[in-house]
DNA sequence: GCTTATCTACTTCAAGTGTAGTATAATAAT
DNA sequence: ATTATTATACTACACTTGAAGTAGATAAGC
C-alpha cells in the first residue's frame, strides 16, 4: 500500500461515507464543497483505480466506483507511516499535538480510549 | 508553513539531530544510509533553504546550513496536519493505530504521557 | 433519425519531487 | 603556475500531483 495524495484520499473518504457510488454522485453529495469540475473527480478516480483502491463497474450509462480499500486499514497504515516518517512513537506524536494546544475534549477522549485499550488486555 | 517532502524532511531531521553543518558532514554523519549523491543532498538544502527551512551562510570552502524551524515547532504544526487530513481528532489517530497492533511499549508510553498532561492541569 | 446532453477515455499542462549531471569557482598539491 | 580536488550554482529529466480540456460513445428528447 502507498500513501495517497491530498485528492485521491478526499475521493476516498467520500467513497467511504457514502459507499459505492458514482463520480457524479460522490462529486455533488460530498465533494461539491471542492469546486472540481467533474473531469477531475474523474481522474483521481481513475488514479484510484489504477492503484488498486477502487473497483470500477459498469452501471448502466456510468461508472460506479467501490473501495478496495477500506478507511480503517488505510488509516491503520497511514498513522504507522506518520510514525516512522517523523515521530518515531505514538508517544511523540501526541507530544507533538500537547505542545500546539490539543483541546480539553481531544485529551478527555484520548484519555477514554486509552483507558479502554487497557481495559480489554491485561497486562 | 508547508509539509515538507520526505527526502527534504530527511534533511531536516538531519539537522535537527547535529545542529548546523556543512552538506558533506551531514551526508556521511547522518544521511549515508540513503546513498545519496553529495549533489542531491545540496539540492535538498537549497529547496529547503528556498522554503525557509534553514539559513545558508558562507563557511571557508563550505555552506553552512542552519535549521530556522525547530523540529518541536514543525512536529506540532505536521502532527495537527495529519489530524486535519484524516484523522479528525488525536483519539482517531491512536485508534488506528490500535488497530494496526499498538505495541505493549508504546501503548504504556503514551499513558505516561498521558497522565503528566492531565496531572500538570487539574480537573 | 437528428440534436442535445452526459459520460468516459485519453490528453494536456504546470508545479512539485526525487535524483543527479555539468559548469564553474575556489582550494590544495606539487 | 599547472593540475587535481572539492564545493557550489545551475540545469536536466522523469515521475507525480493538481486540475481540467477534448474527442468520441451513448442515451434522451423531440
Amino acid at each position: 500500500m502507498k500513501r495517497l495524495p491530498d485528492t485521491e484520499l478526499e475521493v476516498m473518504k467520500a467513497l467511504w461515507a457514502t459507499g459505492p457510488d458514482t463520480p457524479r454522485a460522490l462529486l455533488e453529495a460530498r465533494l461539491a464543497p471542492f469546486g472540481w469540475a467533474s473531469n477531475t473527480v474523474n481522474t483521481y478516480l481513475s488514479r484510484l483505480a489504477d492503484k488498486g483502491f477502487v473497483a470500477v463497474r459498469r452501471e448502466g450509462k456510468s461508472n460506479l466506483y467501490t473501495p478496495l480499500v477500506g478507511q480503517e486499514a488505510y488509516q491503520a497504515f497511514d498513522s504507522r507511516a506518520v510514525l516512522n516518517r517523523l515521530y518515531g512513537s505514538p508517544r511523540n506524536f501526541v507530544a507533538a499535538l500537547a505542545r500546539d494546544g490539543m483541546r480539553q475534549d481531544e485529551l478527555e477522549e484520548l484519555r477514554t480510549l486509552l483507558d479502554q485499550l487497557n481495559g480489554g488486555q491485561s497486562q
